[in-house]
DNA sequence: ATTACTGTACCGTCTGGTCGGCATAGAAAA
DNA sequence: TTTTCTATGCCGACCAGACGGTACAGTAAT
């Protein structure tokens, strides 16, 4: 049920995923999609904590193939948030602009990156962090948002920079 | 009109932003507002070029204030982006939601991200550039969603690493 | 027969958009 | 001066479609 409903935000964008059309992606009645749902918002609740989940997976795992040094953990969260562009985040992308608006939908997504700044800062100096993690979020969401002005080649320098940045900081020119 | 489209947007959301809404807001009917825009479309077409507009006029003013040094550029755009929340920041934070789902609203947008990139870029190395360009944009958008997991000093402390950054590069530690 | 679920039909509301008409101001005509 | 015409700006009623949600009958398995 889940799937079909990503499934629809993907194709036809957040603003579309209507029960109707989760329902016909999903091959039941609508009826059957609000027996698993008692309404829309629960819903979306679901969709919501699942891409937190992934986002949260993804890390970790990009973690588990690091080395245990200080820092690791940031350079785990850039790894993951730079790879090319998952199903997860396409659902991500389209769900922000519709969870954006109600702010009850909105509190489990601010309290996974409050969760998360501390634990990608951990033995790593403020600045770098918090540098490290703004761009990483800045190129996240301007790729999200279609509006990145960087081509290709641009793109991946980047990801080369913020990786050294974030393992092991350095100058900028 | 605009105004008080952009007044609705400001205060209940762009999700909120409905024909009648702006009639009411504006005083007049709805018929009084389809007079002057031919669709909501052509409304929201509209209030995106003031947003976009005042971002570019927000940062030839900053630029002004700049002796034009090198790097300047990059640091004007810094330093417009980096102010406290501006009206314009509200409306556009609250526009982009809305427009990020109709590819033909954001090419505008698109166009201004594209075009921005070399201006700020002038005179700068591109992995500076790229890095203030990127963590300020980050910072910017994660306080437009209210997801921004930085308290009132770290924010500060952010912004004025930002700055020097942008104009005088430097090393991270 | 009970449980767990599905499908159909329907309702109320909201929204973008249409349409014909009204008021007013000024130009043109008398 | 008075009358007629016209363009602008706006109003109010209405429509069609979409959407979330509800009610209820049906069904298949246990």
């Amino acid at each position: 049920m889940l799937d079909a409903a990503e499934a629809v935000v993907v194709e036809h964008g957040a603003v579309r995923l209507t029960l109707d059309a989760v329902a016909r992606e999903a091959g039941v009645s609508k009826g059957g999609v609000m027996y698993h749902f008692p309404s829309k918002n629960a819903l979306l609740e679901a969709l919501v904590a699942r891409a937190i989940e992934r986002s949260h997976a993804a890390r970790e795992a990009q973690l588990g193939k690091l080395p245990g040094a200080p820092g690791s953990a940031l350079h785990a969260y850039v790894r993951a948030s730079i790879n090319d562009p998952l199903h997860n985040d396409r659902v991500s992308s389209a769900l922000l602009s519709v969870v954006a608006s109600d702010p009850k939908l909105m509190s489990p997504v601010r309290e996974f990156f409050a969760q998360r700044l501390p634990a990608i800062s951990e033995g790593v100096p403020f600045d770098r962090a918090a540098l490290v993690h703004l761009a990483t979020e800045g190129l996240w969401l301007m790729e999200l948002f279609r509006v990145s002005p960087f081509n290709k080649t641009q793109r991946s320098r980047i990801k080369q920079l913020l990786a050294t940045l974030a393992a092991e900081g350095g100058t900028v020119p």
